[in-house]
DNA sequence: CATGAATGAGGTTTCATTCAT
DNA sequence: GATGAATGAAACCTCATTCAT
C-alpha cells in the first residue's frame, strides 16, 4: 500500500531529470527507464506515450498557472472595459494608471510566487518543451494577455472603439504582451527564489510602465 | 569547374529549406540529400557533419551581424565611457539621452536592414537552431549588448564606478539587454520587410527609452 | 454467484468484437480487457491464453457444425457403400443420383441454417482465424467431406474398389470436396440470412450437380 | 560490379523464405536481416518498408498475371459481346458454348503455365499476403473475371440486356467467377508442376462447364 | 475473482555517419 | 566529386503473459 506508487514516482523523477537535462526531443524513454531501474513496458503501463509522460509532469502546474493568469487578466479586462464605457476621458487615463499599473505588482507577485513554487516544472515548460505539444505555451499565454492589454491600450489612447487601432498599435500591443510574459519567464529562469523574484520585479514593472508611457505619449 | 560548386549550392539550398521547416534537430540529412538529388556521401564530402552544414548556412550572416552589433555598441561604449570619465553630472545624463538614445534609431535601422537582408538565415538562427551549437546565440548577443548597457546605466545613474552597481542594477541591466535583443528578434520574425520593420521600430524604441527612464527614475 | 460469470461473458463479448474486427493475430488482449473494463489478469483467470480465449468463442459452434457434417456425410457414406456392395450397375448410378443429390438440398438446408444460427462465430472461424490453431478448419472439413465424396465417386464411376481411383480421380474428388465446403463458406459470408442462403443454395446445388456429371461423363 | 546487388538479392531470398514460412504479418524484418547477415539499416536502404519489401517480391509476377487475365478475358468479353449484338438467338448459345468453353482450355493452359513459372511468388500472393496490401488479390481477380462471365451468362440465358439479371443470377455469376479463380489457386497450390496442373485442369474444366450448364438449364 | 504492476522480448523504422570504389 | 552500400545504435512503442496480493 505504501510503496504502491513507488515506480511511477521514480519514473516521474527520472523523466523530470532527463527532460530537464536534454529537453523533450532528445530525452530518451529508454534512458528514463534504465535510470528508474525498470523496463520500458512498465513505463507504458503508467503513461500512454512520451507526450503523456511529459504531460503528467507539467499538467497540474500548467492548469494552475492558467487559472491565475486568465483569472486576473480577465477581472481586469472587465473592470477596464466598464470604465471605458463611462464618459469622462480624463478619468480613463487616470484610472488606467491607477488601477492598471498599481495593481500590477500584486498580480505579478502572485504569479511569481506560483512560478517559484513550481520552479522546476515551469523551467521544463518554458525552455524544454520543444517538440512536445506544449512548445507554444508562451505564445498561448501571450494571446491571453494581449486581449487584456488591447483594452487597456484603447482606454489609455482615448480611442472610442477597437476599430481605431492602427496596424502599428496592434503591433506594439502584441510586443508589450509578449514582453510581459517574457518578464515572467526571465524572472522564473534567472532568479533563485520567489523573494528575489519579487525584489527584481519592482524594477521590471518600472520598466514596463515606463515603456507603456513611452509608447502612449510618443507622437 | 562550373558545376563543381553546383552540388554544394543545391545542398545548401535544400538544407536551408529542411532546417527552416523542421528545425535543426528534426531536420533529416537524408531528406536534404534526397531533395538535392544527391547521395549522403556527397554531402559528407562538402561538410563535416550536420552541425557543419548548418554552420555553412549561417556563419557568414552571423559574422556580419556580430560585426555590426559589436562594432556599434563598442563605439558607443567607448564614447560613453569617455564622457563618464569627465566631471559634470548634468552633462552626463543629458548626453546619455542625447547621444545614447537619439542614435539608437540609426543603429537600429542598420541592424534591422541587415536582419532583413538575411531574413531567412536570421530566422534559422533565431528560431530553428535548437540542438545545434548556435542555440544560445541570442544569449551571446545579449552579453555583448550588456557590456555597453552597463556603461550607459552607470552614466545615467551617476555612479562613479562599476562597483556601485547593486545586484538589482545588474539584474535589470541584463534584462534590458535581453529585451533589446528580443526587440530585434521580434521585428525580424514578425515583420515582412525592412521598411515595415523600421516603421514598427519607432514604437519599440519609444518603449525601450520609456522603460529605461522608468527604471532610472524609480526610487 | 450471479455475477461471477458476468465478467467472463463480458470478456467473451469484447473478444468476439475485437477478433471480428481485426482478426486473430491483430487482435489485442489488452484492448479486449480495456473494452471489458477489466484488467488482463482477470482474463487470464478465465482463459489460459489467447488461443484458449478464441477457442471458448468458437468451440461449441464448431462441435455442432462438426456433428452435422460428420453425421450426415457418414450416414450417406454408409448408405452409399451398402449400395456399392450390391451388384446392379445401373441401379448404382441411378441411386447415386436419386439419393446422393436429391438429398443434398435437405442436408445443405440444415447446414445453412446452422451456419446462420451462429453466423458471427462462423464468420470468425472462416475468415478471422488466421494465426490461431483453427486456421485450417476448412481443410479439416474438406477432409471429412472427401471421405464421403470418394465413396460416391466410386459408385458413380462404377469402380469396384478404391484401388481403381487414379491420381486424377483423387485430385478432382478433393477439389469437389473443397468446393462443397467453399459453397457453404460463400453462402455464409455473402448472404444476409438463412432464408436468402437457402434460396441461393438452389443454384449452387445445380452448379455442383452439373459439375459432378461433367466430371463423371468426361472421357 | 558483379556482386553489387548481392545483398539485395540475399535480402530478397531471405524475405521470400521468411514470408513463405510465417506469412506477411508474422514475418520479422529483424529475422530477415539476421538471416541475410546484414543490419536492418541495409534493408531500409533497398526497401522503403515491409510492404515495399513484399511488393518487390511479388510485383512483377503480379503484373504479368494481371496482363494475362485481363488480356484474355477482355478479348473474350469483346468477342462475346459482338456476337450478343447479332440477331439469331440460337447461334448465341451455340457460340457461347463453342467459343466460350472450348477456348477455356487454351487460356487456362497459359494461366497455369504462368502460375507454375512463378510458383513460389504465386504461393506468397495467394496464401501468405494477409496483412499486406495484397491480401485482397483474389477478390480483385474475381471482379475482373466477373465482368466477362456476366456477359457470357447473359448470352447463354438469352437475356436481352443486363437489366434482366435477377439477384439470384448475379449471385451465382459471382460464385462461378469466384470458383474460376479458386480453381487456378487450387491447381497452383496443389500441383507440383505445370504439366500436372494442365492434366488436372481437364477435369476442372469439365466440372466448371458442367456446373455452368447445370445452372443455365435449371428452372 | 480480480487488480495493479511488471517483464522481456520483440516490433518497425530512422538516424547520422563512413568508406571503398 | 560523388556513388551506393552498409553500419550500428537508437528511436518509440506493443505484445502476450505472469504473479504477488
Amino acid at each position: 500500500m505504501e510503496n504502491e506508487k513507488e515506480t511511477k514516482k521514480k519514473l516521474l523523477e527520472c523523466a523530470m531529470k532527463e527532460f530537464s537535462e536534454k529537453g523533450y526531443m532528445k530525452a530518451s524513454i529508454r534512458n528514463i527507464c534504465k535510470e528508474a531501474g525498470v523496463t520500458t513496458g512498465a513505463l507504458y503501463f503508467f503513461f500512454k506515450d512520451k507526450e503523456d509522460l511529459f504531460g503528467n509532469l507539467v499538467a497540474e502546474t500548467l492548469m494552475g498557472l492558467n487559472k491565475i493568469i486568465v483569472g486576473h487578466f480577465m477581472e481586469e479586462a472587465t473592470a477596464t472595459k466598464a470604465l471605458a464605457d463611462s464618459d469622462s476621458e480624463i478619468s480613463i487615463a487616470a484610472l488606467a494608471e491607477a488601477q492598471g499599473f498599481d495593481d500590477d505588482m500584486a498580480i505579478a507577485r502572485e504569479v511569481i510566487r506560483y512560478l517559484f513554487k513550481h520552479k522546476d516544472v515551469i523551467g521544463l515548460l518554458l525552455t524544454k518543451a520543444q517538440g512536445s505539444c506544449y512548445e507554444n505555451l508562451p505564445d498561448i499565454m501571450v494571446d491571453k494577455v494581449e486581449t487584456h492589454y488591447t483594452q487597456m491600450y484603447i482606454a489609455m489612447k482615448g480611442y472610442k472603439s477597437k476599430k481605431e487601432l492602427t496596424k502599428e498599435d496592434k503591433f506594439i500591443i502584441h510586443w508589450m504582451s509578449h514582453d510581459q510574459i517574457d518578464i515572467f519567464i526571465h524572472i522564473a529562469t534567472h532568479c533563485k527564489n520567489a523573494a528575489e523574484g519579487e525584489k527584481q520585479m519592482k524594477n521590471m514593472i518600472a520598466y514596463m510602465i515606463g515603456g507603456w508611457y513611452g509608447v502612449i505619449n510618443s507622437k
